[in-house]
DNA sequence: ATGATTTGTTCAACGGTTGAATTATTTGCC
DNA sequence: GGCAAATAATTCAACCGTTGAACAAATCAT
């Protein structure tokens, strides 16, 4: 039983090899860099070459004497990922290839929250379908799909609650039209973190995603693994206490975050009517949208710093509507950090504004379906060659 | 270089496989629950029981028919942890055989701020002797040991700064004694909530221990393992802001919890000159210290939410002089979880003391030694293998 | 051209797991 | 008491994946 597993895990070792290198390595590379021998990696490779999970590349120009190396890349032809994301004022969806190349992307803008859930799962349906035929046109076939929902998702996919859509206990995945597919549904901050996570530079990593819109979510990544929670409901940032006898929030509690630095919140201090006329106004130097602004990075910086205290974090990244107000936001955020954190003059904590901006949580879902394939290509494998089998 | 690597995992699965039983299993057992054949969990057996990690217990009564099932268990005379404690007003050491049991356990009370670091050390390194003298005489041997130090441990085991002994850049490992040993040292509250996870229930888990002193340190647990944060400086909770314009701490920062729930503001404000005098006010119902307690009690709530919100757990662990203090501190941290952690309602978060009280660290100082050997018997079986070729 | 050098493949051997057959030890039933 | 059924543990040939060495392929340096 656990013979195969060694092999599964081979195949993962030689495909993450090659995504990480900085160059198509050969297999020599990759046997020197894992400690297998040529032998047991020219077997792999050629697994996952006739998977379509790998490519060769002409041979690469040499220095010195010797047989010219053939380089492996990942497959652009090979497996893709669906990518859809429900936000509150835009639907979205894109498909990401096993190189993480974004190869279809497209957003639809309105307001969700006045339209019926039915309208909702059906435009986002059409977005999905569009952007699977633009894959097949493209030669790469969706493996499956993930869907960003603002609000909590347990552990079966189910949106227990999405308060800024006003859905409770809701199945996103059933009425996409996806019916042959993987469909998974995750909390927004938690794929746009994986977004962030895989955009970056590859290795382990520990970050804070930080996702201000209507309420403020996070998602947390620890050694370069999402960390959902006991239950999956990790990341509420927005109700993290910042002062404890401050104004009434709606979940009942006193003083927190998202009172402070929830979208509306900042609005209503900088008396503009949308994130638009708030950053013409910030543009401008506005006074009082300047203060609006510093005042929501000073208590975003004190529930951040409280976060970095206990996980010992160094880094933070700010996305969602933060992302653009991010040159306001991170002087005041970074103040408190630095003054808060206990560890701050050992190691300093860096706090930068997302580098997908807003498609962070639809490209980091698609991310999420084709890093599901590299990390477990054996289960890729063994579906093609049924396939191939089913359908000669 | 991967083939080998497929033994030592199944030896640790079926290490682990007695380990969790909740009655010592049979070969067959361990077959059914692992999906392992027979034959092989013969085999793997068969080497650990030559390495002296498992034993046979007689034949247990059957029902029906059948041979009788030869019971395994973690052997009690195989190798054992050494865990050693520098606290504030205490030294301690103890021995955990492979089983779990405490073999040895022996505590010094005296305050060691006012002494010379070699003295500290000294007396330590004669509790060390004394303990793997007491193994021996056991049938124990002592595969290594770890040091709990209340402050900052960086990777290489390096004490960086601990403030209430007054300690920077101390290398404890050394001047121990304990020149043939492997030695880790970490910091106290880590190796608490260490040892808090395994005197639970076996199986993953994910906890906040929560360790009051005179200053608030924490150890997270998350799926089971300890989570040590980026460089190793996780869980400073008593430099969460409680309220950010509050009394300025000796950090720098304002309003820590330090400041609101660490030993000396509770003891200030109850009036008391001890630990010992708060628990005989505090029994006797004395007005002043009944309300210290809970507002210690309400400030701790406040951060605790913060790091339950974030983190999504399901327990927190009360323990250092919050563990005889629980009664009081308790239900006002239960009231400010209950109010400000947003998922409570589908999910209730338990807050209780330490199971193992005051001996938590050193007692998972010496569980956490063990625990590496029941993790990587392997690496144990290699070294008894070797011992035995040189004194034959 | 020839040798040095590096890549990739082939093949027998090896380590570890597998599955079936075999042995061992008990209970239940006549 | 004897025998069949049942369960535990071991033995052994076969199998799977990796290993190491030998070998063929392709290039550069001289």
């Amino acid at each position: 039983m656990r013979q195969g597993a060694l092999r599964e895990h081979n195949l993962g070792l030689v495909l993450r090899q090659v995504a990480s290198a900085p160059r198509p390595p050969s297999r020599a590379d990759i046997a020197a860099a894992t400690g297998l021998t040529r032998a047991t990696v020219s077997a792999l490779v050629d697994d996952l070459i006739t998977g379509r999970l790998l490519a060769e590349v002409g041979p690469a120009p040499r220095a010195g004497a010797g047989r010219p190396a053939a380089g492996l890349v990942l497959a652009a032809n090979g497996p893709a990922g669906l990518g859809l994301e429900i936000n509150i004022d835009y639907l979205a969806a894109c498909v990401v290839d096993l190189a993480g190349a974004v190869r279809h992307h497209r957003v639809r803008r309105a307001d969700q929250r006045p339209r019926r859930l039915d309208e909702v799962l059906g435009e986002l349906a059409g977005l999905a379908a569009m952007a699977r035929a633009d894959a097949e046109r493209e030669g790469v076939e969706v493996a499956g799909a993930a869907v960003a929902v603002p609000g909590l998702v347990d552990a079966s996919g189910l949106v227990r609650l999405a308060p800024n859509l006003g859905w409770r206990d809701v199945d996103v995945s059933d009425g996409l039209g996806l019916e042959g597919l993987a469909v998974t549904v995750d909390n927004e901050a938690n794929l746009a973190a994986l977004g962030e996570l895989h955009a970056g530079p590859p290795g382990p990593a520990s970050f804070l995603y930080v996702s201000g819109e209507i309420g403020i979510g996070a998602g947390i990544v620890l050694n370069g693994a999402l960390y959902r929670g006991a239950r999956g409901w990790s990341g509420e940032l927005g109700h993290v206490a910042v002062r404890p006898d401050g104004p009434t929030c709606r979940c009942g509690a006193r003083g927190c975050l998202e009172q402070y630095a929830g979208q509306e919140g900042i609005l209503r201090a900088a008396g503009a009517a949308d994130t638009d006329e708030l950053m013409r106004r910030a543009e401008a130097g506005d006074a009082a949208t300047r203060e609006a602004l510093t005042n929501a990075g000073t208590a975003l910086g004190v529930a951040v710093a409280g976060v970095v205290n206990v996980l010992d974090l160094d880094t933070v990244v700010l996305g969602g509507v933060y992302a653009p107000l991010s040159r306001w936001l991170c002087p005041a955020v970074e103040v408190e950090v630095e003054r808060r954190v206990l560890t701050a003059a050992w190691s300093p904590v860096v706090v930068r504004r997302s580098l997908l901006g807003a498609d962070a949580a639809s490209v980091g879902a698609a991310g999420a379906v084709v890093r599901e394939i590299r990390d477990h290509p054996a289960r890729w494998l063994a579906r093609a060659v049924t396939e191939a089998g089913h359908q000669p």
